[in-house]
DNA sequence: GTTAGGG
DNA sequence: CCCTAAC
């Protein structure tokens, strides 16, 4: 019978595989049941893709980083020199080192001003609180008339309540072209803060304190005036708002600056150094001409090696190239259409001590969110300052005996990445409305706040502050706050075409999608030539004025284009990191973008149908070098499936068959094949049950020899 | 990292 | 094409 196949089949090329995985067939498969949502998750333990830190500041000393405990005036001097200097040049620049993540995102919220006035802050103080400890929140990010929308968080009697409409918060999201597939443009928004003007050289100080703090010298970058910075990425997994808060208060100083990094997870980090970048074409003011970039910590840099090319050029010989170690390039390759893909959260380094987070619930209106606990925490103890206080535990004690207050302040919100399609033919004001819309539905959809300590979700929203250990020293950078979407949330569908999209209560906030035009989804996922016009786009979008974006703003191009990963990754503590992933293995979770879709085309088909003759089924791995080494993205699982289809399609009549007809030659030869190695198989298999013996002896003596 | 299968 | 499981 078989013998007579193989005549059949005039072909003479069959060959037996070396080492049939006959069993294989016989594997029980057991689905996956893993639910997220069989997990019980509280408002805290939704974390979302940003965590922000807390920086408790007793003091008024602004303290940035750890290592920094006392700031010396002279010394915040100088950084500011420093900053004002940078923002003179003209030039733009873009450092970036070799790990770069290219998405990377650092959000630069200011910080509230002193909490003094209760119109913009909510802190209250409460009665037994002698000091006049503020809770100054900002949130910095939200639509651009989020005033009603921004939140506060109030503390009150130890406890933490959201009020919304406390303060005003703008939101400025410049969108930037982050690829472009198809016919269609992917625009990728980065977050800017709201950029004031007004801003003082605190800020840039401010900036510049907690790039120092980086202990590898994460570069922040700031380019533009403005504070506010923005962030650019978008990963497929951090749909959320990441927001990096700094809790410090800052008697001497209005803004504060906080600098919210986010990295393309998957193991790259960048450091990227924008310089000052000269706003060439900021058109508005309020653009986010400046970006502060930061870099992930040292330690972050080692897990995140090399991938940071890889968005930069999506071609697959590039990315081949910048890979060579196989594994890592696969990994990529299979990633490299959608950048975004599977992309896992950033830690966002905690550079420096008082990142803050954010919470969600300035944006979102849902009285629900208000973070509670019965703060009792003290965090007596401020960097910097305390060097000459009296022993911690004193502090804490004195503290507690009076109610201690914990101050936090929320600096900034992140706008969440969005992730828009559009057809290239669409008008830069349908652009502007779609991304208005996209916008409005995230910033308008109910938000959570999650609350991470060390990187755990601190799921018991009525442990004090105390218990959780938030006020014990070592916790103090350890603390961060998360936006996560509202579960009951709904995405509006704005987008044409676009489903609504639900925010999943145990996933970081979606990437908003908005697909223009499903049919024009264009083939050509990256055309690196189109690269380079994202980050214009961006800058047009941004302005309203602006016109055509001019080369010379290749600097930004730089980092936005290895953004072009839509991924955006908000950032987060790595220790955060933990809980994220859960969010990730969500079904709902739509932050995971599918790749493309490529349809085999006839020649393709015949060159696996070919290879398949050969090598046989269950070998795909060898088909994909012998047929497809080429053919980046083609993966041998690819192979695998278009067999499998193909298979099905001979099978089935020609009028249910879709897409590109193929030669029934081929059809043909597809069920010879398949049938033949099929037969292979089973032989195999049968061998084996019955000389299971044989088997074990040949194994022996070969093991032994 | 591969392969087999279900989705 | 994705996701898992089993190797």
């Amino acid at each position: 019978m078989e013998l007579q196949k193989r005549l059949d089949y005039g072909f003479n090329g069959y060959q037996v595989p070396a080492t049939p995985r006959a069993t294989r067939s016989a594997r029980k498969r057991v689905p996956f049941k893993k639910r997220v949502e069989d997990n019980r998750i509280s408002a805290f333990d939704l974390l979302a893709t940003v965590a922000g830190k807390l920086l408790l500041d007793k003091e008024s000393t602004p303290v940035f980083s750890n290592t920094s405990s006392a700031e010396d005036p002279s010394k915040v001097e100088k950084n500011t020199v420093k900053e004002e200097r940078r923002d003179g040049s003209q030039s733009s620049k873009l450092e970036t080192c070799d790990q770069y993540s290219n998405d990377r995102e650092f959000i630069v919220s200011q910080l509230v001003s002193q909490t003094n006035d209760l119109r913009s802050c909510s802190f209250r103080e409460s009665p037994s609180l002698k000091n006049d400890t503020h809770f100054g929140l900002t949130s910095v990010v939200t639509t651009s008339d989020c005033s009603e929308r921004s939140g506060v968080l109030k503390l009150m009697n130890g406890k933490i309540k959201n009020e919304t409409g406390c303060l005003p918060c703008k939101v400025e999201t410049g969108p930037f072209l982050c690829g472009a597939s198809g016919g269609r443009i992917k625009l990728e928004f980065e977050n800017k803060g709201p950029i004031h003007e007004e801003l003082d050289r605190t800020d840039k100080l401010s900036i510049r304190e907690v790039a120092d703090t980086c202990p590898l010298e994460d570069p922040v970058v700031v380019d533009g005036k403005p504070p506010l910075l923005v962030s650019s990425d978008s990963s497929g997994k951090t749909h959320s708002y990441g927001f990096n808060n700094y809790l410090s208060s800052f008697p001497g100083k209005r803004d504060d600056l906080k600098v919210v990094s986010r990295d393309d997870d998957e193991k790259s980090s960048r450091c990227t150094y924008l310089g000052p970048i000269k706003k060439p074409f900021r058109p508005t003011p309020l653009i986010g001409d400046r970006r502060i970039r930061k870099t992930m910590t040292s330690k972050y840099l080692k897990v995140a090696p090399r991938l940071n090319d890889v968005t930069l050029s999506n071609s697959d010989e590039n990315l081949k190239s910048a890979y060579c170690d196989r594994s890592a390039y696969k990994r990529i390759r299979s990633e490299r259409n959608y950048p975004f893909k599977k992309r896992k959260f950033l830690h966002y380094s905690s550079v420096s001590n008082s990142d803050g987070g954010i919470s969600s619930e300035g944006i979102s209106d849902s009285p629900e969110q208000s973070i509670n606990g019965n703060a009792s925490g003290v965090y007596p103890k401020m960097r910097g300052v305390t060097g000459e206080s009296p022993s911690l535990a004193d502090q804490r004690k004195s503290f507690h005996s009076r109610d201690s207050h914990v101050k936090f302040r929320i600096k900034s919100f992140r706008v969440p990445e969005l992730f828009i399609e559009i057809p290239e033919s669409a008008t830069i004001g349908s652009l502007k409305r779609t991304v208005m819309e996209a916008v409005t539905a995230i910033l308008g959809g109910g938000l959570r706040i999650g609350v991470l300590l060390q990187g755990k979700k601190v799921r018991d929203d009525n442990k004090t502050l105390l218990q959780t250990g938030i006020s014990r020293d070592n916790q103090m950078d350890a603390l961060g706050f998360s936006l996560e979407p509202n579960p009951s949330q709904i995405f509006p569908s704005h987008c044409p075409g676009g489903s609504p999209l639900t925010f999943p209560c145990d996933t970081p906030l979606p990437l908003a999608r908005y697909p223009a035009t499903p049919g024009l989804v264009a083939r050509v996922t990256h055309d690196p030539s189109h690269e380079p016009h994202m980050p214009n786009l961006g800058h047009f979008v941004e302005s309203d004025h602006d016109s055509a974006p001019s080369p010379t703003d290749m600097s930004l191009d730089k980092s936005t284009t290895d953004s072009k990963a839509l991924v955006a990754v908000p950032a987060i503590s790595v220790e955060a990191l933990d809980v994220v992933p859960a969010h990730r293995k969500s079904k709902r979770s739509e932050v995971v973008q599918r790749r493309i879709r490529r349809p085999f085309s006839v020649a393709e088909v015949e060159a696996l149908v070919q290879a398949v003759e050969k090598l046989g089924t269950g070998r795909w791995r060898d088909v994909k070098l012998r047929a497809f080494d080429n053919a980046k993205h083609r993966t041998y699982v690819d192979l695998k499936d278009k067999w499998k289809t193909l298979v099905h399609t001979a099978r089935i009549s020609p009028q249910q068959r879709r897409g590109e007809p193929v030669p029934q030659e081929l059809l043909d030869r597809v069920l010879t094949a398949h049938a033949y190695w099929s037969q292979q198989q089973a032989k195999q298999q049968l061998k084996q049950q019955q000389q299971p013996e044989s088997c074990l002896l040949l194994y022996n003596s070969n093991s032994k020899s």
